[in-house]
DNA sequence: CAGTATCCCGAAGGATACTG
DNA sequence: CAGTATCCTTCGGGATACTG
């Protein structure tokens, strides 16, 4: 089997212009298990580092670097580091992070309107 | 750590009614390597599980079979069995169900507008 | 045909300690 | 403050064999 992303599904049998290329595509990106609550948290602000590890409280040092990193370098987000000490660091959407609300407006609208607690 | 929902996320402190909280139930039914790709497929037809079997070519038989029995505990799609020989079993979306494709549409939009092949 | 039952493995993520 | 490094555990998913 070819795998030509980190999530092992073979595509070589699909054209890149297909739905399901487009798809497969968006999931393999925003895959790991903070990646849209991040993104949903950043929104339209910048915020720093230490603002998302304490708004996420459960998330490990490790995880939330790692994910932060897979996110910078799929060019969803953008990571600006300000030369003082002590260091500070802001994380904020590019363009194409953007892209992804819409994604997560949808999810959010069928989570509300389905979730077992309404 | 309270572990409330398999993705493991706690969420004992935010609200059921919180956009947050119904981003996370959203990811959390979808979880798993071929949900989104079987939602899609099903689509607005009804499929055999050969079907989707056939379709998703690399998937194991036991995550098939799994995949479809979460996908069905959660409500999202309807198994109807064939009392018949050998076995018809055919799969499609309940009302729950189609309340994803809007997700998957914007997903693929995302993934067609910014995938690296276009 | 549409599953079940096992066994196995890799990768994701957590915990902890350390650092410029 | 914002990481890095290391070790460890969990678990999702694959492979294989078997069945009503």
């Amino acid at each position: 089997m070819t795998k030509i992303c980190k999530d092992g599904i073979d595509r070589s049998l699909i054209k890149p212009e297909s739905e399901a290329y487009g798809l497969m595509y968006t999931q393999d990106i925003l895959s790991g298990k903070w990646k849209y609550i991040i993104l949903w948290y950043l929104g339209e602000e910048t915020k720093r580092y230490s603002e998302i590890k304490k708004f996420l409280m459960n998330i490990s040092q490790g995880s939330l670097t790692k994910q932060l990193k897979e996110l910078e370098e799929a060019g969803i987000i953008l990571r600006k580091v300000y030369p003082e000490v002590p260091p500070k660091v802001e994380y904020s959407l590019t363009n194409k992070g953007k892209g992804v609300l819409p994604i997560i407006k949808t999810m959010i609208d069928f989570g509300n309107e389905y979730n077992e607690y309404k």
